[in-house]
DNA sequence: AAAATACAATTTGCATACAATAGAAATTTC
DNA sequence: GAAATTTCTATTGTATGCAAATTGTATTTT
């Protein structure tokens, strides 16, 4: 009997610990970022915000105050009087990517460059070890979320505030667009992949030995290459059968 | 007695349409903006929850909300537990905005002279305008807001939803660094402000025009005069009289 | 008297209940 | 039967009360 005391004791204390309000905040507010940028949650998703607070156990004001906060960092974008939803993507925000991310990833590995930290250094390395692992044996989703990590990291060590929102929307829109191209279909696509690890690891280099120009000329071939892995998908080489081949269902309405 | 009730009614009934509870959040939404923007709020300044609310006529729930989209847009930093409070300026990111700043306005404008519609035009020549007019007989606070709206304007011309983010958290604090420089104390600043005027008619040109690479110059040019109105504030010509004709009070405790 | 601790007051965070709004469904009108 | 209007339902927005946490104050201890 004082055994079943203890253990629901026990138990009430680790919910104190690691389930409190907070933790549970921070968990969703996680949680729906990796959806969104995993495509677990689609661009222009609909987010209820009953079920998500009961599928969370939170009530809804500390939801709708997770929601605010993911709008500030682009994931989602809030209506009035309707639901929030996951921020769209559209050929016009695509274009609009291209436009700008090879500047501001420039800008940020440079800073990087100048101002990391040892430490950051040393996350930086983990970050990298992960992401080749991913490579090796992770889902897309996983690789995706690893590529993002390290990117984000530089992005910390850039220590900008002005140019980091920025960063951080081209990331959201950059995992999400990259989670069809870490599908890798063929040889060619996963020659890229293990290209980009290479890539990061010199960019680590750079970063290490302050070397500003070298980091710069790094974020260009490393977006070339991501351009060029986006191409590969967007426009692949052609079907050989006809058109013809192709079963359509036969017109009924 | 059949007009006093004709006249309640109107009453709640224009209360209904001005004074709903969205009413009464967008304009706390802009009122903070624009006590933020003109250092009514200084930085570093707490933001109390009650008193706030109180003063608004809005419960906590809905402040709070705004709360967290001004900490998305960088006007307010939130702290766990802790009050929001207006976002901070220091040596260090006095620094990081001179880094990031002309790469992003260049961009801007650039993009600006690209994408631009005939009707934001009409609305940029609009708010030069009120620029000018605001030079000539507006407050410190109606000078520094008129500028920024100028440029805010640029920004929605642009139409780039990854470089807007930086964009406005630079016009931010360049809206309040301003604060000081838009605040003339001799002729030269005063100049300074004229050459700003027509600079802005220069750059309504390039963009109608659709003249980007004249925007970028332009974009340079705005950038480095105010660089140079910054610098004439921050290191003013040295005080004539000797430091010991300043009267200093004496030692008491 | 200085440091540490406990307590009280203030402030933030969360849950619930209620109000307002938008979209869908049903009814009426032509 | 189609269009317009009204009613209803589902969902978002707001207010209030209570719980949790932080900070400042008072008390105790050394």
């Amino acid at each position: 009997m004082q055994i079943v005391f203890y253990l629901l004791l026990k138990i009430a204390l680790e919910r104190q610990m690691t389930d409190t309000g907070k933790a549970r905040k921070i968990k969703l507010f996680q949680e729906l970022k990796t959806d969104i940028l995993t495509l677990g949650l689609q661009p222009g998703a609909d987010l209820d915000e009953a079920s998500l607070s009961e599928r969370h156990g939170l009530s809804r004001t500390p939801l709708r105050e997770v929601l605010r906060e993911l709008a500030g960092e682009g994931y989602v974008e809030l209506r009035d009087n309707r639901g929030a939803r996951v921020s769209d993507m559209s050929f016009t925000t695509l274009r609009e990517f291209f436009q700008a991310a090879p500047m501001i990833y420039g800008a940020i590995l440079q800073l990087a460059a100048l101002n990391r930290t040892q430490a950051q250094i040393d996350e930086l390395k983990s970050a990298q070890n992960d992401f080749v692992s991913a490579l090796r044996k992770g889902s897309v989703a996983e690789r995706t979320l690893a590529n993002n990590r390290f990117h984000e990291l530089t992005g910390e060590m850039a220590g900008n505030v002005y140019l980091l929102p920025s960063f951080k929307r081209l990331l959201i829109d950059h995992a999400r667009i990259g989670m069809t191209f870490y599908r890798p279909m063929n040889n060619e696509m996963a020659d890229k992949l293990s290209e980009a690890s290479l890539q990061h690891d010199a960019i680590i280099s750079a970063i290490e030995a302050m070397d500003d120009q070298q980091a710069v000329e790094l974020a260009e071939k490393h977006w070339n290459l991501s351009r060029g892995q986006i191409e590969l998908f967007v426009t692949p080489s052609g079907i050989e059968a006809s058109l013809g081949s192709v079963s359509r269902p036969p017109k009924t309405a």
